[in-house]
DNA sequence: AGAATTACTTGACATTACTAAATATTAGCA
DNA sequence: TGCTAATATTTAGTAATGTCAAGTAATTCT
């Protein structure tokens, strides 16, 4: 007696083989979207990061790791690099001088702007090769995976 | 009068908007099946590597390069890992000896099922949450993104 | 006050990526 | 045939991103 109902079962949906499949996908769109080394001073894990710092004003260094889901060693480097290149600001917190208050300058908003827009029109290029119809199917999907894999 | 028939580009599945969420998501996805860096000696990329060896038997060291879009000498070190865990072997092609034959061991076979059920079940707890209908439009949404992104 | 906890940094290391240059082999051509 | 060019991979050096373990400084708890 098998665990899979065959009915409900279509076509490779079943949660094990989507799974395989995100995964594979994920690989070839996340190698897409990875920033080019030497083009640009935001790198992936810098990118990302100034994407928080940006939305959230005035977060913290270990509000960061976390949503980075990554330790508070690697977010240390991470800012590291984001400040020498003159993109944010470190200072203790007023209230608790143990915490990092982190934000970012004009020059990280610009550059931000900059190589966020890039990476997504290298994605964009090729979901435009997506009739109308499929990229809302897309849309839609997405909709579900972000329920479930969001974690803020 | 605008470019674009508002009728077909509903709640953000234009090309750039869908990039935009597609990057935020993938990036979400991408940490949670990142392997754990002591729990197991199949890291990322060697596990995806070990993947490609595995379903493309007697595969070379080019052909992984190009699958997984990195140069020749990033390959290089990935075989040089895999191949000190004993999980692959390298030889020389008989037809043309420049080219390095690569074939997985039985414990190479082993070592990717069990780290590829980890990797997978990770999601696919996710994935369960769904209903068989929303893994249903997501199966079709991952259809329309293999068409565009896949690589081989 | 002293001990424990918390937030972050530092040091030592592994993995994964790059470019440039080296090596070895095969293919093309005069 | 024999020289040259092209091809497949490796090696060397560097950068980025991640780990853990240990250290520092500030806050909280008893």
């Amino acid at each position: 007696m098998s665990t899979i109902d065959e009915t409900t079962e279509v076509n490779g949906s079943s949660p094990d083989e989507l799974g395989d499949r995100l995964i594979a996908l994920m690989e070839n769109v996340h190698r897409m979207i990875r920033p080019s080394y030497h083009s640009t001073r935001l790198t992936a894990a810098r990118l990302s990061a100034m994407r928080l710092i940006i939305e959230s004003e005035g977060t913290t260094g270990g509000q960061i790791a976390q949503a980075e889901q990554v330790t508070p060693a690697t977010i240390t480097r991470v800012l590291d690099g984001l400040h020498e290149s003159r993109f944010i600001e470190r200072e203790p917190s007023r209230r608790d001088r143990r915490i990092v208050d982190v934000r970012a300058t004009e020059a990280g908003r610009a550059a931000f702007r900059e190589a966020a827009t890039a990476q997504i029109e290298r994605l964009a290029g090729n979901l435009a090769t997506l009739s109308a119809e499929d990229r809302a199917e897309v849309s839609e999907a997405i909709q579900h995976l972000e329920r479930v894999f969001r974690n803020d």
